[in-house]
DNA sequence: TGTCAATATACGCGATCGCGTATCAAGGCA
DNA sequence: TGCCTTGATACGCGATCGCGTATATTGACA
C-alpha cells in the first residue's frame, strides 16, 4: 500500500498509481489541485524541475502524505523492480 | 524516527532536522548535493517553488527516502504539534 | 560583550517553471 | 475502420528557479 520513492521518477510514478487508483484523469486531478493537465503530466513523468508546491498540491488532492525516513538497506536494483 | 510531512514547510523542517542530526551545515550539505548554501536554506524554509530535484538530492545526500501513503486520520492541528 | 560560524537574503544571469491555449499521438471501443 | 478520451508536447508570457558572488543577520560560546 505504502510506496517508497528515492528519485523524482519514482515519486511521479507513485503519484500516477494513486491517481489512477482513484479513477482520476490528469485533467481532473489538475482541476482538483488548480494546475494544468500538462503540469500533472510533468510531475508524473518525474521532471526534476517540477516545483515542490506541485507535488504537495497533488498529494493533498489525492489525500496522500509523505514520510521521510532513513534509507532501508534494499538495493537500488530491488527498488526499481517495485516500479 | 520517521517523520510525516504534508506541506513544503514540513518537508523542509524535516530535512533540517536530519541534517543537524548528522552534524552537517547547510554549506556542507550543499557541497554533498552540489547545491549552494542558499538553495539548501530555501529548501529547509519550505519554499514551494523549490525544485523536486533539490529535494531528491538532499534526501540522497542525507541517506533518506520517502514513503507515499494514504493520509492517516490525525488532524492538521495535531500534525503541527509535531513540528 | 565581542567574535566567529551558520544561516538568510540580495544582485544579475541564463534557464525553466506553470500558465493559457492548443495540437498531436496513442488507446479503447463501437 | 473511425470516433473519442487520455496524455504528451508546443508557443509565448511573466515569474521564479539555481547559479556565482556577496553581504546582512542571527546564534552560540568565550
Amino acid at each position: 500500500m505504502d510506496t517508497m520513492a528515492r528519485t523524482a521518477r519514482q515519486i511521479g510514478t507513485t503519484i500516477r498509481r494513486y491517481r489512477r487508483q482513484k479513477g482520476l484523469t490528469q485533467r481532473s486531478l489538475g482541476n482538483l489541485m488548480h494546475a494544468r493537465q500538462a503540469t500533472v503530466s510533468k510531475l508524473e513523468s518525474g521532471e526534476p524541475g517540477t516545483q515542490l508546491g506541485v507535488l504537495v498540491d497533488a498529494l493533498s488532492a489525492l489525500d496522500l502524505e509523505l514520510v521521510v525516513r532513513p534509507r532501508t538497506k534494499i538495493s537500488t536494483e530491488q527498488i526499481e523492480e517495485l516500479f
